[in-house]
DNA sequence: CAACTCAATTGGTCGGCGTACAATAGCCGG
DNA sequence: CCGGCTATTGTACGCCGACCAATTGAGTTG
């Protein structure tokens, strides 16, 4: 974690890890099957800066939740493109699905689709939270291509129209406002139209 | 394309390219600046795959370009990581984006709103494939690790409960209930809790 | 207290990766 | 015919994840 808070996830590499630990690169193997392996855990250890709501309603506790923990996500923008795909479910992942799995159904909604709805609210935080790393980082200006100029203009002005505000509003906004009308659809029991 | 389709994107290095196209690795950094401006390619190139919508309402539009965008992030699970993370915004990105822009204001959005609306629907549609083809793949047996057991331990009975349910569903009920409660919550102009 | 056991560690190595650098080949307008 | 430029090439560097056989060392047992 040390390591990741300090050069990037590129830095986590077996052999940079061996080397903080004073250690040969291959010992690793013995606690961590894969890299992969490492990586969930890492997810984890992430997702344990998220505390367990206590009072409060059901949705104030969900909302406090997924607020929480996009935080942390935010706070570790490597992680969060392996958060949604490598479904770790490490003890604390499980544990904040335990919270919000009994907040759901104190507001009226079954087992089944209180799964669904969990999965809902996860794909929403984690996935708002990727969109807006992704947005956010990689202003690296060498990388750029001579084809940059002639893609931007096969775009014309509409680049402009959809990609200014996008920069200029806050990520905020998508996360509040989809968190909010999801959990107004959870609890209103429409279900999906075919 | 190719080599994706047939040996994933591992397989998709630039030596590897290189050798399908019968050309030394470094002649490709002269038509793609970088590795991941090769992958932004073929996301775009996967997306030139959904159609464009012409008749029928402004959520059957929508509709159907986020079902066919799903339909067609699911034909390329290995590009699904990329495809939230990095905006590349392609000239196909752009085309999607506008349609559903333009089918946004038709339902009554305002240029803001409609904004953060498009934006909402695409962690929503992106995140789901990104969070089912996780749940798909990487069957390999062979990299769990001996501490495995004792971690399925420490869940207990839990995992069963919550991880059980969500195997046997099929995620198109958390694609399709997501975006039914989102376009609900889009027109009915509800602004976020702050 | 000595012998045994077994997880943890180690050195060495393999194949592959992205990509930088300098030099070359091929084409095209003047 | 030629000058310039783009595409291409050979070579090489440094890094990566992972495997193998061999060794260490701490804890348990007799």
């Amino acid at each position: 974690m040390a390591l990741l808070r300090e050069d990037g996830l590129d830095a986590v590499s077996m052999r940079r890890v061996a080397d903080r630990l004073g250690v040969a690169p291959n010992s690793i193997y013995a606690h961590v099957a894969d890299k992969a392996a490492l990586v969930d855990e890492l997810i984890d250890a992430m997702l344990a800066g998220v505390p367990t709501p206590i009072d409060g309603g059901w949705r104030e506790r969900i909302e406090r939740v997924m607020r929480d923990s996009r935080r942390e996500l935010l706070a570790h923008p490597d992680l969060v493109p392996f958060a949604l795909v490598r479904q770790s479910v490490g003890p604390n992942a499980l544990r904040l699905g335990e919270i919000t799995l009994t907040a759901l159904r104190e507001a009226g909604v079954d087992g089944a689709a209180a799964v669904t709805g969990l999965q809902v609210l996860l794909v929403h935080t984690i996935g708002s939270a990727a969109f807006e790393t992704g947005r956010t980082q990689d202003p690296d200006p060498s990388a750029r291509h001579r084809r940059g100029r002639e893609r931007a203009a096969a775009f014309g002005g509409v680049t402009a129209e959809l990609s200014e505000p996008i920069s200029r509003w806050s990520g905020d906004d998508v996360f509040e406002r989809g968190l909010a009308w999801l959990l107004d659809g959870l609890v209103s029991g429409r279900t999906a139209r075919p």
